[in-house]
DNA sequence: ATGACCGATTGCATCGGA
C-alpha cells in the first residue's frame, strides 16, 4: 500500500524448492501445491523422467516455463518459473579433465531477469550416499560435493544473486534430525557429509531457514516406513543456500508441512523463500 | 491397536531411495 502509494512497486517473489519422489506419481498433487502457494519460481527434485516424457502441458497452463534435466526412472531435476529463462545450464562440471563422465541427472541452474539485474537459481539433488562402504555411492556423493564446492566458488566471483535449492542429502546438525543417535555413520549425517556442507556454507552462503530461526525439530523430509510422518521422526536435508546478493533481497523462509497429509503424498515437503526484487 | 513403504521398470521381482 505504502510503496504503491510512494510510487514504485515493490513485489516479493515466492521462489520454493521440492523433492516431489516421481512427476508421474505426485502430478496431480505438484498442480493442486502450484494453484495453493503459486510460487514464482519452483525447483523440483526427483522428477523420474526422461524431458520428453514430463507432463508440462497442464503446468505451463498454470502460466509456468519448464525446464528439466531428467533421466529414464531415476533422479532427475527441473525449474518451473513463472518468469521467462534467459539461459539453462544442465549438469554439474566435473572437477579435472578426463574425469568420468557423470551420467546421473542432478542439476540444473536457470538464469533469469529481476528488475533489470540477474538472479540465478539451481536446482540440485545431491546423491544420497548409503551405503558408505560402496565408494559407488558414498565417494561419488563426496566428489558432487566437492564438484558443487567448485562451481560455487566460480559462481561467486560473478558476485550476483545465486540461490542454490534443493535436496542436499545432508542433515547439517544433531538438532535436524528426530534420534541423532540412529543417523550415526549414515551418508547424511556423516563427519565427512557435514564438513562440506559447511565448507560450502562458509564461501558466503546464507541458508535461508537457519537466517530465520534456530529452533530444533524443523523437518523437510519423513520417510514413507515406521509411522515416520505420524511420529514427527523427521529429518531437515532440503536447504536453500543464498549468495550474499541474494541474501540483501531475503524476506523469510516457510516450509509446506501440510503437503505431508494430503493424500498420496512424497516423503518431502515444499521450501520456499520470499525474495523481495526491490 | 502402537502403527509392516513407495515409485519406476518391461515387472508379476528388483532396485533405489533416506
Amino acid at each position: 500500500m505504502c510503496a504503491a502509494l510512494s510510487g514504485f512497486e515493490v513485489l516479493v517473489m515466492k521462489i520454493a524448492s521440492w523433492n516431489i519422489n516421481g512427476i508421474k506419481a505426485r502430478h496431480d498433487v505438484l498442480l493442486e501445491w502450484l494453484r495453493q502457494a503459486e510460487p514464482d519460481i519452483a525447483c523440483l527434485q526427483e522428477i523420474k523422467s526422461m524431458d520428453d516424457l514430463f507432463p508440462a502441458v497442464e503446468i505451463e497452463a498454470l502460466g509456468y516455463n519448464v525446464e528439466t534435466h531428467g533421466q529414464k526412472g531415476f533422479n532427475g531435476v527441473a525449474i518451473l518459473s513463472r518468469k521467462p529463462f534467459d539461459e539453462v545450464n544442465r549438469g554439474l562440471p566435473l572437477l579435472n579433465e578426463g574425469d568420468d563422465a557423470d551420467e546421473q541427472a542432478r542439476f540444473i541452474e536457470g538464469v533469469f531477469t529481476v528488475n533489470d539485474t540477474v538472479l540465478r537459481v539451481v536446482s540440485l539433488y545431491l546423491p544420497n550416499g548409503n551405503p558408505v562402504d560402496d565408494p559407488r555411492k558414498f565417494d561419488y556423493k563426496l566428489d558432487w560435493m566437492d564438484r558443487l564446492h567448485a562451481w560455487s566458488q566460480d559462481r561467486l566471483l560473478l558476485e550476483e544473486p545465486l540461490i542454490l535449492m534443493g535436496d542436499y542429502n545432508v542433515i547439517p546438525q544433531a538438532e535436524d534430525c528426530w534420534d541423532p543417535k540412529t543417523w550415526e555413520g549414515d551418508a547424511l549425517f556423516r563427519p565427512e557429509t557435514r564438513s562440506r556442507f559447511e565448507a560450502l556454507k562458509n564461501l558466503g552462503f546464507t541458508e535461508a531457514l537457519r537466517s530465520s530461526t534456530a529452533k530444533a525439530g524443523i523437518y523437510t523430509f519423513w520417510d514413507y516406513q515406521a509411522g515416520a510422518w505420524p511420529k514427527n521422526h523427521g529429518v531437515r536435508i532440503d536447504h536453500l543456500l543464498m549468495s550474499p546478493e541474494a541474501t540483501m533481497h531475503f524476506k523469510g523462509c516457510e516450509i509446506d508441512k501440510f503437503v505431508r497429509d494430503w493424500g498420496k503424498p512424497s516423503d518431502h515437503v515444499p521450501i520456499w523463500l520470499e525474495y523481495n526484487d526491490a
